[in-house]
DNA sequence: CTTTAAATTGAATGCGAATGCAAATAAAAT
DNA sequence: ATTTTATTTGCATTCGCATTCAATTTAAAG
């Protein structure tokens, strides 16, 4: 039966019990300080039987570093959000560094959460798809380093971890128009995301340089349930589109649900799809969906990497860093219509 | 344009600025502390001239009390996690609580886990799903309150909010009856999985009082990659059933995705699927699942309350909280066998 | 076995804010 | 106006650990 630690032991218990300083008990939890591997040993007894482990927030005081990293990500169900977020975190995780997690639903909220993030003194932050120039700024001028996830900053540089679609873009419409279609739809996020407007304005270039023409276009906003109501839209202009290119995962899958469960479309037969971002749940075989994987793996050490430079050295310059989107292929767009 | 605050202001700042000692300046940014209007007003300007925010960790170290609560949840791609993950960290800011966000994949991760815990001096802990009863006795031993969400302890009392799915359970398994199902299988969790054998033992036991027969039963890990081969197992045996109940949402959604794609089965009318958690995936028209649903909002705010009253007076004992699953009919179901 | 250099150790100080206590001020009572 | 009482305010201390600097020990060199 284990029982009750009444008194957390300091570092001053561990000196007291061991018989030696407390100035020898911190050396001794820290690498590459002078200590002698008698005294290291004598030291390491006594702090086992104490219990003892370092204050952190003691050691985050006095060595001006908390080991803290802000983690803001929306708390919305886009299933990319928590696969950025637990890869990130994982590696974080790994370089001894641990994640403050801040969600935020309304913009209105960030003015307290920046607040927030000050006061526990984050070595650093990492914004998931999240934080725009304000804010960025705000940080900055705080010497905090951030790294924007999924995003950059187009009027100022900008730590960011970036994901180019647009060769894969390039090669998606290729496939489509290969499979023939010629009647394109476009389902695009909101209009005030960046994201959306890059992967808007590369897949009117791809069309454009294929030939085809976009028949309508309907802006969700990058969610699930938005996926339905925006195909409605697009059905419901004169010219039927043969696919419909989202530009994200998450409003393809809702697009999809509304086209065969709703609208009674077969899908890919009747009308294709397509998203972006890969998302696990894209490649369930009830979407199998042609999609453009971000390799969120490599970004999410790419953003941890970068910000962990930053915080040694605060003198490096913004940096961004983009990764190439893969196409993927799914029965989403398999099927070539007449 | 901004330019750089070189160094971050402290209540002396403040205070020399405002022309008063630290201790008003610390009361200043306490409610209830004694301080005249006067001063504070003062106060208050000299602070946002300096951009003065308290330091959080030094306030941590002298009040004892650092306002960050740890919360562990597995990382993997089970949507379940991060449904109750955002609800507990959104209810946790609303009490101005932190949430130090930990994640492991391997039990043997979780000493170093939990050492890191112990360093940062949490208030609190959730366990989303994940603690057992060992860490649950370590954290306790250090004084260090745990709320375990969707999980609780057998050998020994604990806080946790729970969802008791057992009416729900028997709802579904009269459902199921009134459809005419004869042929019941069971995709069950890890035969380790608290969860799992409960559920699995009301099934059994409500498919008895139903006097329904479970033709086969096989396990996954919870996870949607799991429900495909489940499945199979399932359907190799003898005696093909006509409904397969499933323990968790997860793996329905992957028994769902392999019945009609690989097996090219049609659900509901040659197989029926029913799950468990009534994960928001579980309504998409695709799959339109038959499920119980936990409340989960209700549930994070149960777990918030009863840790934060914990923090307050660690007099109190444990307590559980049961909430109800709901019983949600799907398409998944909805076909009466032969 | 000295002398000199190198490696350890400990005492004292500080990180930034909260708070007990005493001094000072303001308000209320006489 | 004077005393009593209630509010405010500031001083000094403390939280737990890292670190500078001087003192001490140990190893290397002579």
């Amino acid at each position: 039966m284990s029982e009750k630690l009444k008194n957390r032991a300091t570092s001053y218990d561990v000196a007291k019990l061991a018989g030696v300083s407390q100035s020898t008990v911190s050396r001794c939890f820290q690498n590459g300080a002078p200590i002698s591997g008698k005294l290291k040993e004598k030291v390491e007894t006594a702090a086992r039987e104490l219990n003892y482990q370092p204050n952190a927030i003691a050691r985050g005081l006095i060595m001006q570093r908390t080991g803290l990293i802000g983690i803001m990500v929306s708390p919305s169900i886009n299933f990319y959000y928590p696969e950025a977020l637990f890869e990130v975190t994982e590696r974080l995780s790994a370089l001894n560094l641990r994640s403050l997690l801040f969600t935020a639903r309304q913009r209105e909220d960030l003015p307290v959460l920046l607040d927030q993030l000050w006061q526990y003194q984050v070595d650093g932050v990492i914004s998931i798809s999240f934080l725009e120039e304000d804010q960025y700024e705000w940080l900055n001028d705080r010497n905090i380093p951030v790294v924007m996830f999924n995003r950059f900053l187009t009027n100022r540089s900008s730590n960011s971890v970036w994901c180019d679609t647009e060769p894969a873009i390039n090669e998606l419409v290729a496939h489509l128009a290969e499979q023939g279609h010629e009647r394109i739809a476009v389902l695009a996020g909101p209009e005030t995301s960046m994201v959306n407007l890059i992967r808007t304005a590369n897949i009117e270039k791809a069309l454009e340089a294929h030939n085809l023409m976009m028949v309508s276009k309907a802006n969700g906003d990058f969610l699930h349930a938005s996926g339905g109501p925006a195909l409605r839209e697009i059905m419901a202009s004169d010219t039927k589109p043969s696919v419909v290119i989202s530009t994200n995962d998450m409003m393809a899958l809702g697009a999809i649900d509304e086209a065969r469960y709703r609208l009674n479309l077969s899908v890919p037969e009747d009308i294709a799809f397509t998203g972006i971002d890969g998302i696990n749940a894209a490649g369930f075989f009830s979407y199998d969906l042609t999609t453009i994987r971000q390799p969120i793996d490599r970004m999410a050490e790419a953003a941890v990497t970068m910000l962990a430079e930053r915080i040694e050295d605060p003198s490096l310059t913004d940096e961004k860093r983009t990764f190439s989107g893969t196409f993927i292929t799914g029965e989403s767009s398999m099927f070539s219509p007449r």
